[in-house]
DNA sequence: TGCTGTGAATCGCTTCACAGCC
DNA sequence: GGCTGTGAAGCGATTCACAGCA
């Protein structure tokens, strides 16, 4: 795409796979509710099932990090929470602004699960004149013509985009002028960025047509396999494969 | 995790890799904004462009569909956009709950992406009495207790979760006791459920850790290979892999 | 004995490179 | 000549299976 460039000679080196950084989230979230309940060691057995993922995997994963566990015992469970935390970077504050705070910018803004892991919302912006100066989850939503100032002043290097799919390149191209090198896109479009900016976006549509190709499957084997309607019963509960866990994630560190 | 089995022995038969799948979404949006500008054919390398893919992997993406190209050519925009709405069975409708009508659930109501592609919000459903009644993006609020009578009423086979974590599980289990067989989690929960049930789940902190991530590692190189701070400069304008394509997650502009 | 940590095998996806057709 | 379709090579991630340590 784009330029030829080699396409991703860096961020090879001595780096975590791509695949175990997405998954490390998911296992701080486990950690997290284990230590909540005060328990103080986990096996790798148990913590693979908390997160939704098989121990092999969660144990390779860990491996990447060093050797947190002690044998014949399991991991400490404040101890990984930290180590986690560390390598995602959460032991720091990153200030975040949320651009375009229509109804999913005001669900983000008032999200809670942000300020738990370091995240802090420093501004909220709008293109409406109308909605400067109101307060959404408590921070009065900001004017777009003060975005490159607002930024600066912050020190934000993060940014979401919650805007319409028209305004989103526009929006992101004066974020990246701004200084800011990491883009959440929610917005239904591929944003163009220069080398050094990573993306990341969330579609919601996209995730409900993977689910109707499934579901479509689903109804063409009962009738094929003459398998009855409604299942209801059969408790296997084998926790499927939850999203997009296997499916790269790719980011692009750029 | 749970029971032993063998682990999706089945969805491997006769199929369209999941890596394909996920992206098949894609590349029909970036068709669909082709087809509104009358643009009748276009080469894998243009498509790929506006898709934020390589062509080489279109190509080989579009080859499990079978071969709707013409070599020397390109692609017929309209019978590209059929052909792959079929396969995600977009061509029908889905009637779609969406559960715990918070500020997410609310945005998710209003998001345009859905009925332009067959899915049909079908009914929102929440716990609180106080919401019962009440207009959310057109559709009144029914309460929880009516739940399995909605589901059954409309034959909804998908069902979105946007409600906290600890409502989740038990959300899920009505849910699927119901007869829907496909969610969408926004909830940050692992779900379990029975086989043959489809989860897919959607976790905005998960995203924006993973570009603390990348941003904390890009801030070490930095004071490491004495690099300039802010980019600004640097228009290289590489249209960097967005995001959890082969990966996962989702939504909308609002 | 029990559970971690990890080489080796395997799997699936991506990329290459070019044959085949318009 | 240009662009698709695809075998084959390459590569990263997952899984296996067991050695190593508490």
């Amino acid at each position: 795409m784009a330029t030829g460039r080699t396409h991703r000679p860096a961020t090879r080196s001595r780096g975590i796979p791509e695949a175990t950084v997405a998954r490390l989230p998911l296992y701080l979230r486990a950690l997290t509710a284990l230590s909540e309940r005060s328990v103080p060691t986990v096996s790798s057995e148990e913590l693979a099932a908390a997160a939704g993922v098989n121990s092999a995997k969660l144990r390779k994963d860990f491996s990447y990090l060093g050797s947190y566990g002690t044998r014949g015992v399991g991991y400490d469970v404040e101890y990984l929470v930290y180590q986690i935390s560390r390598e995602l970077g959460l032991t720091q504050d990153w200030p975040v602004v949320i651009v375009g705070i229509g109804n999913l910018g005001a669900a983000l803004a008032n999200y809670g699960g942000f300020a738990s892991r370091g995240f802090r919302v420093a501004a909220l912006i709008d293109a409406d004149p109308g909605m400067a100066g109101k307060p959404v989850a408590g921070i009065p939503v900001q004017h777009t013509d003060d975005l490159e100032k607002i930024i600066q002043d912050n020190g934000v290097s993060i940014g979401v985009i919650a805007t319409p799919a028209g305004a989103a390149q526009q929006v992101c191209d004066r974020l990246v002028a701004a200084g800011v090198t990491s883009i959440l896109n929610f917005a239904p479009t591929v944003l163009t960025v220069p080398d050094g900016v990573d993306v990341r976006k969330v579609d919601l549509s996209i995730e409900l047509q993977i689910l109707a190709f499934h579901e479509q499957r689903k109804a063409g084997e009962e009738t094929a396999a003459g398998d009855g309607a409604h299942p209801a019963a059969a408790r296997d509960a084998s926790s499927a494969d939850q999203g997009p866990d296997g499916d790269v994630p790719a980011v692009m560190p750029a």
